[in-house]
Order: structure tokens, then sequence, then C-alpha cells
DNA sequence: TCAATTATGAAATAAAATTTCATTTTTCCT
DNA sequence: AGGAAAAATGAAATTTTATTTCATAATTGA
């Protein structure tokens, strides 16, 4: 558990003279790992016992220990962070903006995510009699790739980019039929229409979606992924690929809510291209 | 830097003290972090200054420092790693998992790949008279999207993830023509006999695959992406997704060397979807 | 308003780390 | 091999840092 989240989330619950000490650390925890309980003291204009009270309302054993927590939290508080491309940067540069911008996208991710949202999500999906996914532009990827890995665990199982089919589709769900409609913005007009007309027909809407939009409420359940996209390129890049995370999530989800059984039946479908592979020497 | 290692390299530069030193706090660095120096010069059997000289070596101001450095070590050490989802996990515990697997495997990915190969595909690819992306199953969906940037750009581009297409679309490029060819095994037969058809015929081949495959092999520019899959599901992951921070980088690349004016175009393309979008608020 | 509670800091104490310096060990030269 | 020089080491002293104690101040609640 991060330090800094911890002092931010008990400030109310802190004395006065506290709350300063939290305010010198927070305005710059860099700083407070390298000054002694006498620095930080003068610093905040308190006493020095004020301060190691703190350490301990925060549940560390004292100064040198909050330290030491403090420490941690700043080491993996952001290891990745949205970092924007640059016109001049290099191939080295951007290919390492890029990567790290991803993971800090994974992180924030799966920060916005609710387990218990996913454990549901997953629930309908094992019991569905029909699953269907539906999303357009970088989205249709994503849907693309949900239909590759559900279509393994021998459901039936469709996807489409195409407005038309996802409308039809739509217009023909029923009681029992899941409808998981993707799409980053969620306020693309026609997938709405598609969730909203999913939903009338009594499909469970699993919307796959940024919180609070549009098609957030059209849906019975909403998975939230939330990412920092860099516009300057006008191109989605994030979102897509935790969205892929997300599908990775709930096939997990489905294989182990099946059981072992189930698994050995992955490996008969996998192992079932090894004939179109070359082998592998070792 | 990892302080950890750091100690890993410098063990035959330190006195035979400093070592045993080493020794007890690489054998168990948590317990260090929780030590006062009396402590660790005991449990290592030397006296205190040999400690404090022995974090000086290592750069830290002294003890105390030293201990921040092994703190923050710990935490960032291994930030992401490749942890198995275990049978009796639930939704919180896959989805940490998942998540923290795949930021690994980008990890991963970003330091198998080489950027002056990246800069050559770039330069490939802007000068592309024709560019077709071809890939199967999960690989597929990397071709997919890669042909819904590069589409965006304005350049011929085609993908296909049907075999039959793929060697038609092969045997008739020519001089000029860029095929990138997508695969993580690097062994489907008929994807690198493509890869063979093509550059048969005077095509550039530019193949997105694991370093040392017979895929590889086949192509003018080999783009290495080296990732952990974790077999006990029997489903391509982190592969498809490091697939896909590439094809972000590929079309990074493509927008930066087209210049600031070539950028302006991709907003008019942008900004055309707004029609079909529900408003944002603010 | 005033007793009770809680918060705060000065000073004393305790703990921890560092420096100094004498002793031991190792190195390297003849 | 022998011994001077250099390097390594630890005991003790010192310094720095953190914690405790306790008296006082501020706040709360009847």
């Amino acid at each position: 558990m991060n330090i800094l989240e911890k002092i931010t989330n008990e400030l109310d619950t802190l004395s006065k003279s506290e709350r300063k000490v939290a305010e010198v650390i927070l305005s710059s925890p860099s700083t407070v790992i390298h000054s002694s309980i006498a620095a930080l003291a003068k610093q905040a204009n308190i006493s020095e016992p004020t301060v190691n009270r703190f350490c301990r309302r925060l549940d560390t054993k004292g100064y040198p220990d909050f330290k030491l927590h403090l420490a941690q939290s700043l080491a993996n508080g952001t290891p990745y962070v949205n970092r924007h491309v640059d016109e001049n940067d290099n191939a080295e540069e951007y290919t390492s903006k890029i990567f790290e911008s991803t993971m800090a996208s994974l992180e924030l991710a799966r920060k916005s995510l609710d387990a218990s949202l996913i454990n549901r999500a997953v629930d309908v999906l094992t019991q569905a009699n029909k699953i269907s996914f539906f999303g357009l532009g970088a989205s249709a990827i994503v849907a693309h790739d949900a239909q590759n890995k559900f279509f393994r665990f021998n459901v039936p199982v469709v996807y489409f980019d195409d407005i038309l089919m996802q409308r039809m589709s739509a217009i023909n769900s029923r009681q029992g039929d899941v409808v998981v409609v993707i799409s980053h913005t969620g306020r693309t007009k026609s997938l709405v229409e598609v969730a909203s007309l999913a939903k009338e027909n009594d499909a469970t809407v699993i919307g796959i979606t940024t919180t609070d939009t549009p098609l957030a409420k059209e849906c019975s359940i909403v998975l939230s992924v939330d990412v920092i996209e860099d516009t300057d390129l006008y191109m989605p890049m994030s979102s897509r690929i935790a969205q892929l995370a997300l599908i990775d999530v709930l096939a997990t989800g489905f294989t182990l809510r099946r059981g072992s059984k189930f698994r050995d039946n992955l490996k008969k479908v996998k192992d079932s291209l090894r004939s179109s592979r070359f082998e592998k020497k070792d």
C-alpha cells in the first residue's frame, strides 16, 4: 500500500500540526527521504515529537521506518509515466516513450477496474447461450481478438465490426445472450444504439468503455477502462491495449470458472495447431 | 540503478569483511532494511564501522542512506514480474497478475527491440509503394490493427488473415512493396512460406517475430519481440500486446518521418469522425 | 464557564551512526 | 623469507538522530 495515498486518505483524521507535516511531505516527498526528523520538523514549523507521532499514526514504527515506506512508495509510485513523443525524438526515444506510456496506461487501467464487476461479467459470460463482441475502428480489433479467444472455449461466439450486422444481431438477441460492446470514447452513436437495442431485447450488455460515457449508461455491467491517450498523434494506442488486457482477464476468469477439465480441452485446441508449425529445435 | 545488482557487480572489489556484509544483505535484503547497523554487523560477524565503509563504497552517504536505496530497490527491483495465474485466484488476484505480466512483457519486449532496425523499418515503410500486413490467429489482430493505423496515412495498405489471400498477394508483390509478416512463434509454416514468396518477388519483408525463428531467417528486416507467454492457459496473451505496441512505434515513426504537415492531415482524418459521436459535455 | 480531554513542544534520554585512532592483516619489494 | 608500507579492521569516543517523558497549552463538551 502506497504511503503517499495513505497520507492523503487520512488527512482529515490528523491533528492540525500533523497535517502540516503531511503537507510538507506531500509537497516534496523526495526531499523528505533525505531529511532528518529535525529538518522536517523545522520545515513544517512544528516540533520533532509531532513528526514522530505523525509517523506512528500511519502505522509505522517511527520516523526511520516511515522514511523507508516513503522511499518504497516513491520507487514504485510512478515507475512508468505517460511521456509524449516529441517531433525530434529518434527511434530509441520514441520507442521507449511509447512502451512506457503503454505500461503507464495499463497501470492506470488496472486501477480503474472493479474486481467485483469483473467477477459478475465472468459469471454472465460463463452462463451465456451466445456471446457477441461489437466494436468499431480500433475497438473492432479488440472484439476480433475476443472472438479468437472465446472461440477456443467452444461457446457460440460472434464478432462484428460492421454497423449493420451489429444492429441486426442486436435486434435478434434474447434473454441469455451476452453482448459485449467495446468503445474507448463510449460516444460512438451507432454503438450506443446497438447497446440499447440489445438491452431492449433482454440481452445482458457488458460495456468495455471509459467511466461515465453515454455507452456506459446503456450497459448492464460496465467494465471501466480509463487510460490517458496521447492525442497529439490522433490515433488510438493505449486504449485498445488496455482493452485487450481486459479481454485476457475475462478469458482467464472464464477458464478458471470452468475448472481444470476444461483447461485440458484448451490444451487440445492448442495442440491441434502443432502440425501447421515447424518443430522447435530443443 | 538497482543497489542489489550493484552489490553483486562490485562483489570482487570488496574486502573480505565487506563481502561478508554483502552476503548477508543479498541473502535477505528485506530483513536488512529493518535492521540497525549494529544488528547487521553482528549478523555478518564484523564491526559496525565496516558496515559503514561498505555503504560508502557503494556510493551512499552512510548506512541510513544505504537502507533507503535498498528499500527502493526492493520496491522496484522487479516492478512487474510474470506471475502465473493460479487455480484458486479470485478476480482481484488474476486481474492484477494479468496486468502485471503484460507490463513485464512489454518491458522485456522493449529490451529485445533494436532501435536501428526500427529506424530502417520506418525508412522502408515511408518509401513503400504498397504495404501488406499478414498474420494468422492472434497475430491476425495485430495485422488488422496495423492496417487500421496505416490506412489513416493515406498509403495503399492491405491486411489478410487468410492463407490463400496471403499467398496470392505475396506472389503479386514486386520491388518497392513492403510485406510485414507477424507471428509470435515464427514457426507457422504457411506464413514462413508467404515471407519467402514475397522475398523471391523482390518485396521488402519485415518480420515481427521472436529472435531466431524460421520466419526471422526469411525476412529482410527482423523486429524481434521477445516475451514470456504464460503457457498454462494455452492462449496468446502478452505476445500480441507487445506486437501492437510495436505497431504503434512503427506508426509513430512513420508520422514523425513525414513531418508536421502530414500530422495536420491525421487530425483531419480523426475530426471526420466527430459527427458520428455524441458530444463531450465539457 | 470550567473540568476533561487532547495536542503540543522543551528538555532529557536513549538509540543509532560515524569518526578517530590504535591494532592487525595483507601486500609487495628486496 | 623478512620487513616496511599499505590496507583493512574494530574498540572506544563522539556526534547525530530519534524517542520518551512530562509540563503546558489548546480544544472539546457538559
